[in-house]
DNA sequence: ATCTTACATTTGTATCGACAACAATTGTAT
DNA sequence: ATACAATTGTTGTCGATACAAATGTAAGAT
């Protein structure tokens, strides 16, 4: 039983060469992370020129939205977007970088308060627009009505 | 309309906690990334238990796909979720798992060719109604309708 | 005061992935 | 026939990552 590809848009089904019909969930599964690996792949030429890893970046960006408080390392771990078991080291290369410091909290000495420092938000401040173009040209193919669809059922999803 | 917040549903902005309003297309690329780990992290108890990673599990169903004819190495790094470097050590560990063979193509003696095992059959089909659990589970809350409206528009951005 | 438990981060270890160098085989041009 | 290029896969190296155990700190119970 083949399936009709040529009035067909390219689905998932097509990019992964399936042989077999797949369930709507199994293919849902499949397409996020297929297309999360996509868009990472999509935006390696970007963090390469940069010198960052996408897990620096998220970083650098989860301490700049502190607004000049400083972040722990727990607080980090929370918010960043897949959570790694290893941030001190994730930090260390930030500090080699000059990016961040790093100091051990008055009030509750097992803490340690992170910051950003100029040159990171210097950084930061720099890759805004080629981020922003990126976004931009790897969602081109959407809406901004589409974007607010798949964005509200990724949310319904994982509610 | 005040305090319409209140009865919002909780978004990607609420889950990363950002402190800035995200344009759409920005919001979609972190939403795409954020749900496609959240994803990883509640399947990864299965792969726990099954002693296999995803990337085995992948290349398992991959070949059983191939519906006993062999694949080789370049086709299965094609048809992988996630292209990844190094997939002549990923058949090792398979090997020594005895779930797959491998043996040089006869006709091109620079290609290998892979098959699965029926102990790797057996293993894929013990798992298959896990999987499928697991997949009816983390996509509980959309219906056969936005699923299908969300892997449209998954395929369409990707298009 | 001491003990236990919880918390916050660090360190050890083993594995994984990216990249490059290498080897073997096959294809092609002269 | 020979040389050169392209294909296909393997191996070495090194940094990154996951997981678990260890360390240091704080708070509560007895």
């Amino acid at each position: 039983m083949y399936r009709q590809q040529l009035y067909k848009q390219m689905s998932i089904e097509d990019d992964i060469k399936s042989t077999i019909k797949l369930k709507e969930d199994q293919k849902t599964m499949i397409n996020l992370l297929y297309t999360s690996n996509w868009l990472k792949e999509k935006s390696m030429g970007f963090f390469k020129d940069s010198d960052l890893t996408s897990e620096q970046y998220n970083v650098l960006r989860i301490l700049r939205g502190q607004k000049g408080n400083p972040a722990n390392l727990s607080t980090i771990q929370e918010r960043m977007l897949n959570k790694m078991s290893n941030t001190t080291r994730l930090i260390d290369k930030l500090i080699k970088k000059e990016l961040v410091t790093r100091q051990t909290c008055e009030s509750n000495r097992r803490k340690i308060e992170i910051y950003i420092t100029n040159k990171g938000l210097k950084l930061l401040a720099d890759l805004d627009s080629v981020v922003d173009d990126n976004n931009k040209e790897l969602t081109k193919n959407l809406n901004t009505s589409e974007l607010e669809t798949l964005n509200k059922l990724l949310d319904k999803l994982r509610k």
